[in-house]
RNA sequence: GCCUCGGUAGCUCAGUCGGUAGAGCAGAGGACUGAAAAUCCUCGUGUCGGUGGUUCGAUUCCGCCCCGAGGCA
């Protein structure tokens, strides 16, 4: 097997990024980025992005390239992605870093309706269809169109029973059939990106601790500035970016009806929340090589790295 | 010193007209295919402050003690 870049996953806060310029120092490397916030242009505390110098030492692909007024999707960010792999693969290794477990998971499997657009006319139909009827009767109206998906999603889960809905309305085909149809194009199964995965981890209690001092950092470093801009302007943001973590936990601060202190204590728990869907989801991807940085070093890694990248 | 109200899950509290108890939040685990830093699912045993009494049986009723909040001196 021989490996053609490389992905660096795991939970926030745990120091993929360092992780990253190390490899990339090291194996001639250029960083993609692999996160769905850090892909915005205007803000740069609340999502971690690499400073300026550390851009300035690798080179970094896919940071700040779309603007926090745009809407942004997953099937633009694998286009994006592999066009970007395919432009420079022949002059150093591809490193991808992130947080977005979807977006990795978009790059390795050809998911042949993640490319069905959108309705945003259908989706705020449906959403007001269910303030009015409920949830259950969004829910059955998918069950009728896609008794297997239905039974998948919970009716509560009201975003992805509208998506199910959709893909039906704009393809003709239920996600069922599309799944299978893509299971059965075994053609695609020869994937441009073959990966070597290096999973950064932490004990627990260590990432959390780790988490809350980076909040606080962030705090020291402006990330208030930040909020209160993005507070301020997001009626002229796109949802997606509203809702990162990080900026919203403080409006109701600039509200004036919660401390800053709770607020900030806020943030850190949804940092740590998050974190710990990350793990759910990168533990469950196949073939990650797993580094606990508790008691492992980037060297391990390094070491790891130049034992299997030639094999 | 006296009076009143509290002391129940990590936190905030509900409840048991006496049959050893349950919500929210936190936390843990999980799902995830053009919103993904999104969205959602599952999981609740704790000397019911301590001690003595009444009772077949007390977290629940009664006495005393400890702790906290408030009021009166």
């Amino acid at each position: 097997m021989k490996y053609n870049c490389i992905f660096v996953v795991g939970p926030t806060g745990s120091g993929k990024s360092a992780v990253a310029l190390q490899i990339a120092s090291k194996f001639n490397g250029e960083i993609i980025n692999s996160d769905s916030m850090q892909i915005y242009k205007e803000y740069n505390i609340g999502t971690a992005k690499p400073t300026q110098s550390e851009m300035q030492i690798v080179k970094h692909h896919l940071y700040n390239i779309v603007s926090v007024k745009d809407e942004f999707s997953v099937s633009e960010y694998k286009e994006l992605a592999i066009n970007k792999f395919n432009e420079i693969k022949n002059n150093c290794l591809p490193i991808f870093v992130g947080g977005t477990g979807l977006y990795f998971t978009s790059l390795i499997n050809d998911y042949n309706f993640a490319t069905t657009d959108k309705d945003e006319s259908l989706r705020e139909e449906l959403n007001s269809l269910a303030t009015k009827m409920g949830n259950n009767y969004i829910h059955k109206m998918l069950e009728e169109l896609d008794p297997e998906e239905a039974k998948k999603i919970p009716p509560e889960n009201l975003k992805r029973v509208i998506r199910a809905i959709e893909i039906c309305k704009l393809t003709g085909k239920s996600k069922t059939e599309l799944l299978k149809e893509n299971k059965n194009q075994q053609t695609n199964k020869n994937n441009i990106l073959k990966p070597l995965i290096i999973g950064i981890t932490w004990n627990r209690d260590e990432l959390y601790q780790k988490i809350n001092k980076r909040v606080d950092i962030m705090i020291n470093n402006g990330l208030l500035n930040e909020a209160k801009d993005v507070f301020e302007h997001k009626d002229e943001y796109s949802n997606q970016f509203v809702l990162a973590i990080g900026y919203k936990e403080f409006f109701e601060y600039f509200n004036n009806e919660k401390t800053l202190e709770n607020c900030t204590e806020l943030l850190k728990q949804k940092s740590r929340n998050y974190a710990k869907r990350q793990l759910t989801w990168f533990n469950k991807m196949e073939n990650v090589n797993w580094f606990n940085l508790s008691h492992q070093k980037i060297k391990d890694v390094l070491d790891f790295i130049s034992n299997n990248i030639n094999k």
